[in-house]
DNA sequence: TTTATAGAGTGATCTTGATCATCCAAAAGA
DNA sequence: TCTTTTGGATGATCAAGATCACTCTATAAA
Protein backbone atom coordinates (compact mmCIF):
# COMPACT_ATOMS: atom_id res chain seq x y z
CA UNK A 1 0.00 0.00 0.00
CA UNK A 2 1.77 3.27 -1.07
CA UNK A 3 0.74 6.69 1.02
CA UNK A 4 1.95 9.94 0.30
CA UNK A 5 3.44 12.39 2.60
CA UNK A 6 5.56 15.17 2.68
CA UNK A 7 8.70 16.28 3.40
CA UNK A 8 7.22 20.07 3.87
CA UNK A 9 4.20 22.08 3.47
CA UNK A 10 5.72 22.76 -0.16
CA UNK A 11 7.72 19.56 -1.11
CA UNK A 12 5.53 16.25 -1.66
CA UNK A 13 7.33 12.99 -0.93
CA UNK A 14 5.96 9.09 -1.84
CA UNK A 15 7.28 6.67 0.91
CA UNK A 16 7.05 3.63 -1.08
CA UNK A 17 7.03 0.32 0.33
CA UNK A 18 5.95 1.28 3.88
CA UNK A 19 3.14 -0.82 4.97
CA UNK A 20 0.71 0.61 7.23
CA UNK A 21 0.67 -1.58 9.97
CA UNK A 22 -1.09 -0.55 12.89
CA UNK A 23 2.72 -1.10 15.07
CA UNK A 24 3.63 1.86 12.94
CA UNK A 25 1.45 3.93 14.56
CA UNK A 26 2.67 5.29 17.30
CA UNK A 27 0.24 7.32 19.77
CA UNK A 28 0.79 9.74 22.24
CA UNK A 29 -0.98 11.93 24.83
CA UNK A 30 -0.71 15.62 24.85
CA UNK A 31 2.13 16.70 26.51
CA UNK A 32 4.18 13.38 26.29
CA UNK A 33 7.87 13.18 25.29
CA UNK A 34 8.59 11.95 22.24
CA UNK A 35 12.65 12.21 21.85
CA UNK A 36 14.83 14.58 24.26
CA UNK A 37 17.58 16.17 23.93
CA UNK A 38 21.26 13.96 23.77
CA UNK A 39 19.43 10.83 23.03
CA UNK A 40 20.91 8.97 19.72
CA UNK A 41 18.18 9.35 16.98
CA UNK A 42 17.15 5.80 15.43
CA UNK A 43 15.18 7.48 12.69
CA UNK A 44 12.42 10.02 11.56
CA UNK A 45 8.95 10.72 12.35
CA UNK A 46 5.81 11.56 10.19
CA UNK A 47 3.29 13.59 11.89
CA UNK A 48 -0.25 12.37 11.15
CA UNK A 49 -2.63 13.93 13.61
CA UNK A 50 -2.05 16.34 16.30
CA UNK A 51 1.03 18.86 16.81
CA UNK A 52 4.52 18.37 18.16
CA UNK A 53 6.57 21.35 19.56
CA UNK A 54 10.65 21.14 18.97
CA UNK A 55 12.67 23.35 21.71
CA UNK A 56 16.10 23.45 23.25
CA UNK A 57 15.95 24.12 27.18
CA UNK A 58 18.82 25.88 28.68
CA UNK A 59 20.32 25.37 31.98
CA UNK A 60 17.70 27.28 34.10
CA UNK A 61 14.90 25.65 32.66
CA UNK A 62 14.50 28.15 29.78
CA UNK A 63 12.49 26.61 26.45
CA UNK A 64 13.40 27.76 23.47
CA UNK A 65 10.70 26.18 20.72
CA UNK A 66 12.40 26.41 17.50
CA UNK A 67 9.36 24.81 15.46
CA UNK A 68 5.77 23.14 15.57
CA UNK A 69 5.41 20.49 13.81
CA UNK A 70 1.85 19.75 11.63
CA UNK A 71 0.18 17.43 10.09
CA UNK A 72 1.80 15.65 6.98
CA UNK A 73 5.05 17.51 7.96
CA UNK A 74 8.26 15.19 8.76
CA UNK A 75 10.58 15.58 12.65
CA UNK A 76 13.75 14.44 13.95
CA UNK A 77 15.98 14.41 10.63
CA UNK A 78 18.65 16.88 11.14
CA UNK A 79 20.67 15.19 14.32
CA UNK A 80 19.55 11.79 12.64
CA UNK A 81 21.86 12.56 8.87
CA UNK A 82 24.63 14.39 10.94
CA UNK A 83 24.78 10.92 13.18
CA UNK A 84 24.79 12.91 16.38
CA UNK A 85 22.56 13.24 19.17
CA UNK A 86 19.48 15.24 19.35
CA UNK A 87 19.95 18.39 19.89
CA UNK A 88 16.52 19.28 20.77
CA UNK A 89 13.57 17.77 22.25
CA UNK A 90 10.02 16.67 20.96
CA UNK A 91 7.06 17.01 23.05
CA UNK A 92 3.42 16.81 21.77
CA UNK A 93 1.29 20.22 21.80
CA UNK A 94 -1.96 17.95 21.80
CA UNK A 95 -2.70 13.70 21.23
CA UNK A 96 -1.05 13.16 18.41
CA UNK A 97 -0.45 10.15 15.75
CA UNK A 98 3.23 9.32 14.65
CA UNK A 99 4.48 6.92 12.15
CA UNK A 100 8.29 6.19 12.70
CA UNK A 101 10.15 5.54 10.08
CA UNK A 102 13.36 3.45 10.57
CA UNK A 103 16.84 5.05 9.71
CA UNK A 104 17.72 2.33 7.19
CA UNK A 105 14.58 3.02 5.81
CA UNK A 106 14.74 6.24 5.22
CA UNK A 107 18.28 6.68 3.80
CA UNK A 108 17.74 3.37 1.18
CA UNK A 109 13.99 5.06 0.06
CA UNK A 110 16.04 8.32 -0.74
CA UNK A 111 18.67 6.68 -2.08
CA UNK A 112 15.95 4.48 -4.46
CA UNK A 113 14.76 8.14 -6.07
CA UNK A 114 16.46 10.63 -6.58
CA UNK A 115 13.78 13.07 -6.97
CA UNK A 116 13.23 12.10 -3.35
CA UNK A 117 16.94 13.05 -2.46
CA UNK A 118 16.47 16.66 -3.82
CA UNK A 119 13.36 17.32 -2.05
CA UNK A 120 14.85 16.62 1.06
CA UNK A 121 17.51 19.09 0.41
CA UNK A 122 15.18 21.41 -0.74
CA UNK A 123 13.64 21.20 2.40
CA UNK A 124 16.73 21.56 5.01
CA UNK A 125 17.64 24.55 2.92
CA UNK A 126 14.30 26.20 3.47
CA UNK A 127 14.60 25.49 7.14
CA UNK A 128 17.87 26.89 7.00
CA UNK A 129 16.38 29.86 5.41
CA UNK A 130 13.80 30.20 7.83
CA UNK A 131 16.36 29.68 10.79
CA UNK A 132 18.09 32.52 9.95
CA UNK A 133 15.07 34.12 9.46
CA UNK A 134 14.01 34.03 13.08
CA UNK A 135 17.89 34.91 14.44
CA UNK A 136 17.81 38.21 12.65
CA UNK A 137 14.26 38.84 14.51
CA UNK A 138 15.33 37.79 18.11
CA UNK A 139 18.26 39.95 17.49
CA UNK A 140 16.28 43.29 16.59
CA UNK A 141 12.66 42.68 16.39
CA UNK A 142 10.95 43.91 19.62
CA UNK A 143 8.89 41.51 21.04
CA UNK A 144 5.53 42.87 20.25
CA UNK A 145 6.70 42.55 16.35
CA UNK A 146 7.60 38.59 17.21
CA UNK A 147 4.54 38.23 18.79
CA UNK A 148 3.07 39.17 15.77
CA UNK A 149 4.79 36.45 13.57
CA UNK A 150 4.50 33.63 15.90
CA UNK A 151 1.03 34.26 16.12
CA UNK A 152 0.77 34.04 11.86
CA UNK A 153 3.23 31.52 12.43
CA UNK A 154 0.71 29.22 14.32
CA UNK A 155 -1.78 30.19 11.96
CA UNK A 156 -0.43 29.25 9.35
CA UNK A 157 0.40 25.52 10.83
CA UNK A 158 -2.94 25.42 12.10
CA UNK A 159 -5.65 26.43 9.86
CA UNK A 160 -3.76 24.92 6.89
CA UNK A 161 -7.27 23.89 5.17
CA UNK A 162 -9.02 26.69 6.73
CA UNK A 163 -10.89 24.01 8.97
CA UNK A 164 -11.04 25.77 11.96
CA UNK A 165 -11.96 29.55 11.98
CA UNK A 166 -9.11 30.93 12.96
CA UNK A 167 -8.36 29.93 16.32
CA UNK A 168 -4.96 28.86 17.47
CA UNK A 169 -4.84 26.82 21.12
CA UNK A 170 -2.03 27.06 22.45
CA UNK A 171 -1.01 27.86 26.65
CA UNK A 172 0.19 31.41 27.34
CA UNK A 173 3.92 29.61 28.02
CA UNK A 174 4.44 27.42 25.34
CA UNK A 175 3.61 31.22 22.89
CA UNK A 176 6.13 32.68 25.72
CA UNK A 177 8.82 30.08 24.52
CA UNK A 178 7.70 30.17 20.89
CA UNK A 179 8.57 34.19 20.72
CA UNK A 180 11.68 33.85 22.93
CA UNK A 181 10.19 35.85 26.20
CA UNK A 182 8.13 35.64 29.67
CA UNK A 183 4.96 34.38 29.65
CA UNK A 184 4.14 37.70 31.57
CA UNK A 185 4.98 39.46 28.71
CA UNK A 186 2.88 37.51 26.31
CA UNK A 187 0.05 37.78 28.79
CA UNK A 188 -0.11 41.68 28.73
CA UNK A 189 0.69 41.85 25.17
CA UNK A 190 -1.96 39.95 23.81
CA UNK A 191 -4.05 42.10 26.53
CA UNK A 192 -2.95 45.30 23.85
CA UNK A 193 -3.76 43.22 21.17
CA UNK A 194 -7.27 42.53 22.71
CA UNK A 195 -8.05 46.33 23.21
CA UNK A 196 -6.77 47.04 19.45
CA UNK A 197 -9.65 44.50 17.91
CA UNK A 198 -6.83 42.28 16.54
CA UNK A 199 -7.20 39.21 18.33
CA UNK A 200 -10.23 37.99 20.85
CA UNK A 201 -9.52 35.10 23.49
CA UNK A 202 -11.52 32.16 24.87
CA UNK A 203 -9.33 30.48 27.64
CA UNK A 204 -5.83 29.30 26.48
CA UNK A 205 -7.85 29.46 22.84
CA UNK A 206 -6.58 32.91 20.87
CA UNK A 207 -8.43 34.10 17.94
CA UNK A 208 -7.55 36.02 15.22
CA UNK A 209 -9.37 38.95 14.19
CA UNK A 210 -7.37 40.97 11.94
CA UNK A 211 -5.17 39.07 10.54
CA UNK A 212 -3.79 42.82 8.33
CA UNK A 213 -3.06 43.66 11.64
CA UNK A 214 -0.69 41.01 12.29
CA UNK A 215 0.97 41.24 8.84
CA UNK A 216 1.25 45.07 9.56
CA UNK A 217 2.91 44.63 12.85
CA UNK A 218 5.13 42.19 11.32
CA UNK A 219 6.36 44.51 8.67
CA UNK A 220 6.79 47.08 11.13
CA UNK A 221 9.98 46.63 12.40
CA UNK A 222 12.29 44.65 9.50
CA UNK B 1 43.00 19.57 -13.35
CA UNK B 2 41.49 18.61 -10.38
CA UNK B 3 40.99 20.80 -7.09
CA UNK B 4 40.32 19.50 -3.90
CA UNK B 5 37.72 21.71 -1.90
CA UNK B 6 35.60 21.62 0.36
CA UNK B 7 31.81 22.03 1.70
CA UNK B 8 32.53 22.65 5.30
CA UNK B 9 35.44 21.99 7.32
CA UNK B 10 34.37 18.15 7.95
CA UNK B 11 33.04 17.57 4.71
CA UNK B 12 35.68 17.19 1.84
CA UNK B 13 34.25 17.66 -1.39
CA UNK B 14 36.19 17.26 -4.76
CA UNK B 15 34.82 19.53 -7.28
CA UNK B 16 35.99 17.66 -10.71
CA UNK B 17 35.90 19.20 -14.04
CA UNK B 18 36.82 22.57 -12.69
CA UNK B 19 39.23 24.24 -15.03
CA UNK B 20 41.22 26.37 -12.96
CA UNK B 21 41.35 29.23 -15.48
CA UNK B 22 42.10 32.92 -14.30
CA UNK B 23 38.78 34.33 -14.97
CA UNK B 24 37.28 31.69 -12.27
CA UNK B 25 38.85 33.37 -9.76
CA UNK B 26 37.58 36.92 -8.52
CA UNK B 27 39.26 39.60 -6.76
CA UNK B 28 37.53 41.34 -4.03
CA UNK B 29 39.00 44.38 -1.92
CA UNK B 30 37.67 44.63 1.48
CA UNK B 31 34.34 45.45 2.36
CA UNK B 32 33.13 45.20 -0.92
CA UNK B 33 29.73 43.41 -1.83
CA UNK B 34 29.60 40.07 -3.53
CA UNK B 35 25.91 39.69 -3.63
CA UNK B 36 23.16 41.23 -1.58
CA UNK B 37 19.03 40.69 -0.42
CA UNK B 38 17.35 39.59 -2.94
CA UNK B 39 19.20 39.66 -6.17
CA UNK B 40 19.26 36.21 -7.80
CA UNK B 41 21.68 33.56 -7.06
CA UNK B 42 23.43 32.84 -10.05
CA UNK B 43 25.61 30.01 -8.50
CA UNK B 44 27.62 29.31 -5.45
CA UNK B 45 31.25 31.14 -4.22
CA UNK B 46 34.17 29.38 -2.74
CA UNK B 47 36.58 31.21 -0.41
CA UNK B 48 40.14 30.63 -1.61
CA UNK B 49 41.74 33.23 0.74
CA UNK B 50 40.49 36.40 2.76
CA UNK B 51 36.88 36.06 4.69
CA UNK B 52 33.44 37.30 3.88
CA UNK B 53 30.29 37.94 6.28
CA UNK B 54 27.07 36.56 5.98
CA UNK B 55 24.40 39.13 7.66
CA UNK B 56 20.83 40.32 6.83
CA UNK B 57 19.94 44.09 7.11
CA UNK B 58 16.67 45.16 8.92
CA UNK B 59 14.79 48.15 8.14
CA UNK B 60 16.42 50.93 10.70
CA UNK B 61 19.66 49.42 9.21
CA UNK B 62 20.65 47.04 12.02
CA UNK B 63 22.98 44.55 11.03
CA UNK B 64 22.83 40.77 11.83
CA UNK B 65 25.67 38.56 11.28
CA UNK B 66 24.66 34.99 10.34
CA UNK B 67 28.35 33.62 9.74
CA UNK B 68 32.01 34.30 8.43
CA UNK B 69 33.05 31.95 5.82
CA UNK B 70 36.88 31.23 5.59
CA UNK B 71 39.33 30.03 2.92
CA UNK B 72 38.00 26.28 1.30
CA UNK B 73 34.29 26.99 2.70
CA UNK B 74 31.08 27.43 0.44
CA UNK B 75 29.29 30.10 0.29
CA UNK B 76 25.39 31.16 -0.85
CA UNK B 77 23.72 27.73 -1.91
CA UNK B 78 21.30 27.95 0.59
CA UNK B 79 19.50 30.47 -1.68
CA UNK B 80 20.15 29.02 -4.75
CA UNK B 81 19.02 25.66 -4.44
CA UNK B 82 15.59 26.68 -3.15
CA UNK B 83 15.01 29.15 -5.83
CA UNK B 84 14.64 31.80 -4.31
CA UNK B 85 16.45 35.06 -4.59
CA UNK B 86 18.97 36.30 -1.78
CA UNK B 87 17.65 36.13 1.90
CA UNK B 88 20.84 37.56 3.09
CA UNK B 89 23.73 39.68 1.72
CA UNK B 90 28.19 38.83 1.49
CA UNK B 91 30.64 41.38 2.32
CA UNK B 92 34.21 40.79 2.16
CA UNK B 93 36.00 41.74 6.02
CA UNK B 94 39.61 41.82 4.07
CA UNK B 95 41.29 41.46 0.42
CA UNK B 96 39.20 38.08 -0.85
CA UNK B 97 39.75 35.55 -3.75
CA UNK B 98 36.53 33.57 -4.53
CA UNK B 99 35.70 30.79 -6.95
CA UNK B 100 32.08 31.30 -8.55
CA UNK B 101 31.12 28.12 -9.95
CA UNK B 102 27.78 28.39 -12.33
CA UNK B 103 24.35 26.46 -10.85
CA UNK B 104 23.89 24.04 -13.69
CA UNK B 105 28.06 22.90 -13.31
CA UNK B 106 27.42 22.93 -9.37
CA UNK B 107 24.34 20.60 -9.96
CA UNK B 108 25.53 18.82 -12.23
CA UNK B 109 28.46 18.00 -10.52
CA UNK B 110 26.47 16.79 -7.60
CA UNK B 111 24.77 14.60 -9.81
CA UNK B 112 27.29 12.81 -10.71
CA UNK B 113 28.41 11.94 -7.87
CA UNK B 114 26.44 10.09 -4.90
CA UNK B 115 28.82 10.83 -2.26
CA UNK B 116 28.69 14.57 -2.90
CA UNK B 117 25.17 14.83 -2.79
CA UNK B 118 25.50 13.28 0.75
CA UNK B 119 27.80 15.09 1.60
CA UNK B 120 25.62 18.37 0.81
CA UNK B 121 22.71 17.13 2.94
CA UNK B 122 24.97 16.42 5.75
CA UNK B 123 26.45 20.30 5.53
CA UNK B 124 22.69 21.53 5.30
CA UNK B 125 21.38 20.15 8.40
CA UNK B 126 24.75 21.31 10.28
CA UNK B 127 24.32 24.64 9.23
CA UNK B 128 20.65 23.87 10.36
CA UNK B 129 22.23 22.99 14.05
CA UNK B 130 24.21 25.41 14.06
CA UNK B 131 21.72 28.04 13.41
CA UNK B 132 19.17 26.93 15.96
CA UNK B 133 22.01 26.87 18.44
CA UNK B 134 22.21 30.58 17.53
CA UNK B 135 18.39 31.01 18.21
CA UNK B 136 18.23 29.88 21.41
CA UNK B 137 21.53 31.76 22.64
CA UNK B 138 20.06 34.58 21.60
CA UNK B 139 16.73 34.13 23.24
CA UNK B 140 18.03 33.72 26.60
CA UNK B 141 21.83 33.81 26.54
CA UNK B 142 23.16 36.98 27.91
CA UNK B 143 25.44 39.64 25.93
CA UNK B 144 28.82 38.36 28.19
CA UNK B 145 28.00 34.51 27.53
CA UNK B 146 27.08 35.22 23.47
CA UNK B 147 30.41 37.60 23.07
CA UNK B 148 32.59 34.72 24.51
CA UNK B 149 30.90 32.34 21.87
CA UNK B 150 31.63 34.80 19.39
CA UNK B 151 35.22 34.79 19.86
CA UNK B 152 35.82 31.33 19.86
CA UNK B 153 33.64 31.04 16.68
CA UNK B 154 36.18 33.78 15.20
CA UNK B 155 39.07 31.63 16.68
CA UNK B 156 37.96 28.63 15.46
CA UNK B 157 37.69 30.28 12.07
CA UNK B 158 40.44 31.80 11.75
CA UNK B 159 43.16 29.82 13.61
CA UNK B 160 42.51 26.49 11.95
CA UNK B 161 46.25 26.20 11.15
CA UNK B 162 47.06 27.84 14.38
CA UNK B 163 49.14 30.17 11.96
CA UNK B 164 48.14 33.02 13.78
CA UNK B 165 49.07 33.39 17.15
CA UNK B 166 45.13 32.97 18.57
CA UNK B 167 44.56 37.30 17.23
CA UNK B 168 41.03 38.55 15.56
CA UNK B 169 41.29 41.17 13.69
CA UNK B 170 37.62 42.23 13.16
CA UNK B 171 36.22 45.51 13.54
CA UNK B 172 34.20 46.37 16.84
CA UNK B 173 30.71 46.95 15.11
CA UNK B 174 31.10 43.90 12.98
CA UNK B 175 31.68 41.84 16.16
CA UNK B 176 28.55 43.64 17.95
CA UNK B 177 26.82 42.61 14.81
CA UNK B 178 27.62 39.33 14.98
CA UNK B 179 26.95 38.78 18.80
CA UNK B 180 23.69 40.72 17.80
CA UNK B 181 24.04 44.31 20.44
CA UNK B 182 25.21 47.47 20.15
CA UNK B 183 29.17 48.41 19.77
CA UNK B 184 29.51 50.34 23.15
CA UNK B 185 28.55 47.02 25.10
CA UNK B 186 31.19 45.50 23.00
CA UNK B 187 33.63 47.44 24.16
CA UNK B 188 32.73 47.67 27.50
CA UNK B 189 32.72 43.75 27.57
CA UNK B 190 36.09 43.86 25.85
CA UNK B 191 37.45 46.13 28.87
CA UNK B 192 36.03 43.91 31.66
CA UNK B 193 37.74 41.13 29.47
CA UNK B 194 40.90 42.51 29.11
CA UNK B 195 40.98 43.28 33.28
CA UNK B 196 39.76 39.91 33.86
CA UNK B 197 42.97 39.02 31.80
CA UNK B 198 40.77 36.77 28.95
CA UNK B 199 41.45 38.64 25.75
CA UNK B 200 44.26 41.63 25.07
CA UNK B 201 43.71 44.45 22.40
CA UNK B 202 45.84 46.28 19.91
CA UNK B 203 43.57 48.98 18.28
CA UNK B 204 41.28 46.70 15.97
CA UNK B 205 43.18 42.92 16.66
CA UNK B 206 41.91 40.94 19.36
CA UNK B 207 44.20 38.11 21.27
CA UNK B 208 42.84 35.45 23.12
CA UNK B 209 44.80 35.25 26.20
CA UNK B 210 42.78 32.55 27.61
CA UNK B 211 40.59 30.04 26.09
CA UNK B 212 39.62 28.66 28.89
CA UNK B 213 38.20 31.24 30.32
CA UNK B 214 35.90 31.76 27.21
CA UNK B 215 34.87 28.43 27.62
CA UNK B 216 33.84 28.90 30.66
CA UNK B 217 32.02 32.19 29.99
CA UNK B 218 30.21 30.63 27.10
CA UNK B 219 28.82 27.33 29.50
CA UNK B 220 27.67 29.51 32.45
CA UNK B 221 24.34 30.25 30.78
CA UNK B 222 23.05 26.98 29.51
C1' DT C 1 52.00 70.05 7.52
C1' DT C 2 47.13 70.54 8.65
C1' DT C 3 42.69 68.78 8.50
C1' DA C 4 39.17 65.25 8.05
C1' DT C 5 37.48 60.92 9.02
C1' DA C 6 36.89 56.42 11.13
C1' DG C 7 36.96 53.65 14.88
C1' DA C 8 37.99 52.75 19.91
C1' DG C 9 36.55 53.71 24.48
C1' DT C 10 33.47 55.51 28.36
C1' DG C 11 30.05 58.05 31.04
C1' DA C 12 25.03 59.32 31.77
C1' DT C 13 20.48 58.27 31.00
C1' DC C 14 16.45 55.87 29.43
C1' DT C 15 13.55 51.92 27.84
C1' DT C 16 12.25 47.34 27.22
C1' DG C 17 11.13 43.49 29.03
C1' DA C 18 12.27 40.15 33.12
C1' DT C 19 11.07 39.05 37.70
C1' DC C 20 8.32 38.87 41.81
C1' DA C 21 3.90 38.84 43.90
C1' DT C 22 -0.76 38.40 43.77
C1' DC C 23 -5.52 37.44 42.40
C1' DC C 24 -8.96 35.04 39.82
C1' DA C 25 -11.39 31.45 37.07
C1' DA C 26 -11.78 26.95 35.38
C1' DA C 27 -10.87 22.29 35.64
C1' DA C 28 -9.59 18.19 37.96
C1' DG C 29 -9.38 15.24 41.81
C1' DA C 30 -10.82 13.67 46.44
C1' DT D 1 -19.62 18.44 47.34
C1' DC D 2 -15.17 20.80 48.58
C1' DT D 3 -10.46 21.34 47.62
C1' DT D 4 -6.43 21.48 45.03
C1' DT D 5 -4.17 22.49 40.90
C1' DT D 6 -3.40 24.75 36.61
C1' DG D 7 -3.25 28.57 33.76
C1' DG D 8 -4.67 33.40 32.76
C1' DA D 9 -4.25 38.28 33.97
C1' DT D 10 -2.01 42.46 36.14
C1' DG D 11 0.51 45.50 39.18
C1' DA D 12 5.15 46.91 41.10
C1' DT D 13 9.88 46.81 40.80
C1' DC D 14 14.34 46.00 38.77
C1' DA D 15 18.14 45.23 35.67
C1' DA D 16 20.31 44.45 31.17
C1' DG D 17 21.44 46.59 27.61
C1' DA D 18 20.28 50.45 24.03
C1' DT D 19 20.92 55.11 23.07
C1' DC D 20 22.99 59.58 23.27
C1' DA D 21 26.90 62.32 23.84
C1' DC D 22 31.21 62.81 24.09
C1' DT D 23 36.73 62.21 24.03
C1' DC D 24 40.83 60.31 22.09
C1' DT D 25 43.84 58.34 18.64
C1' DA D 26 45.35 56.77 14.24
C1' DT D 27 45.07 56.97 9.53
C1' DA D 28 43.94 59.20 5.25
C1' DA D 29 43.39 63.12 2.57
C1' DA D 30 44.22 67.94 1.27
Amino acid sequence: MLQDYQLAADHPLQIMDIEENKSDHLQYKKGQLIYCENSTPLGVYFVQKGSVKISKIGCDGKEQILRIVAPNEMMGYTDMVSNSRYSSSAKTLEDTTLLFIPKQEFWSTLKEQRQLFENFILLLSDDLREAEEKIADLAYKPVRGRLADALLYLYSKFNKGNNTKNGISISRFDLACLVGTAKETINRLLSEFRAEKIVSTEGTKINILELDGLNRLSKMYN
